[in-house]
DNA sequence: TATTGTTATACTCTATAACTATA
DNA sequence: TATAGTTATAGAGTATAACAATA
């Protein structure tokens, strides 16, 4: 396990931080994943932003759309996203979080970065940001991905 | 996603990662997680070392008991372990690779590392090994790991 | 013809609970 | 009583294929 165990080390790190989150994110009726798609699209929501239709999201995230569209189900289900249509393609349609998406996704954001604090208690603020750089290379290498949300 | 993103990241670098890997395991016959299980037996078959139980070896790649129950069904099935009785445990079993066994985690294990090496090309070797570092400190973190394998 | 999104389906990974055989 | 391992089962995450509506 000396030369390929990189894999590994980062499938227990994941695994472990997202359950740590998930915890925290189920305690408030939602999952470290709906969290992540709702603050893609608060943070998507400028006025000044072309809003994302699933497709883009979904690859924004590094979802497949089928895996988007049980995604936002559940969104919609749970009232914090409705889907609008696209005025520009009728195709396609927008997700757009409601007022009670916004509320929770901000609530949540914080609590979760506490989490992430916790998990990651023995990193200095310099080295999560080396991690940090790391594994977007490693990501940006084995797929490109745009900037707007990493 | 600037402040709790490191789950994020992890994610899709894991999945990354595990795919091409997996993707040259199964050209074998097998998969990254039976080439990793198959490696922590080899490596722990010195004559000093003290065979791993099922239920030790499951600890230290910090996998459930039944999930290895599965993986050592698998790798059973293929011939490249067998279960020995414990001779001082009657409840327990000692997994033990095969002579095929060794031959293929020692083919595996050259060809993965190339898989790796593709993967992290954008990385120096001085990254790789800060990356696993601070990956290791995080784990140790969540949850104590014996040290033998990792 | 190609694309957006949905549905149905399947496969992997993980974990819980109930069981057995030992300790 | 507790532990090692098995089995059954369920849940999450991912992906493929077929389809409807639209481009």
């Amino acid at each position: 396990m000396q030369h390929f165990d990189v894999n590994w080390l980062l499938s227990r790190a994941a695994h472990g931080l997202r359950e740590a989150m998930d915890t925290e994110a189920m305690a408030h009726g939602t999952s470290i994943r709906g969290q992540i798609v709702l603050t893609a699209l608060v943070q998507n929501s400028h006025p000044d932003a072309r809003p994302y239709s699933q497709l883009a999201l979904g690859h924004a995230l590094g979802v497949d759309k089928t895996t988007m569209t049980a995604l936002l189900d559940k969104l919609e289900r749970q009232g914090l996203v409705v889907r609008t249509p696209d005025p520009n393609d009728r195709r396609a349609r927008i997700p757009v979080p409601t007022e009670a998406g916004r509320e929770l996704q901000a609530k949540l954001y914080h609590q979760l970065a506490a989490v992430e604090d916790r998990v990651l208690a023995d990193l200095a603020p310099a080295e999560r940001d080396v991690l940090r750089s790391l594994l977007r290379r490693i990501i940006s290498t084995e797929e490109p991905v745009e900037g707007s949300c990493v």
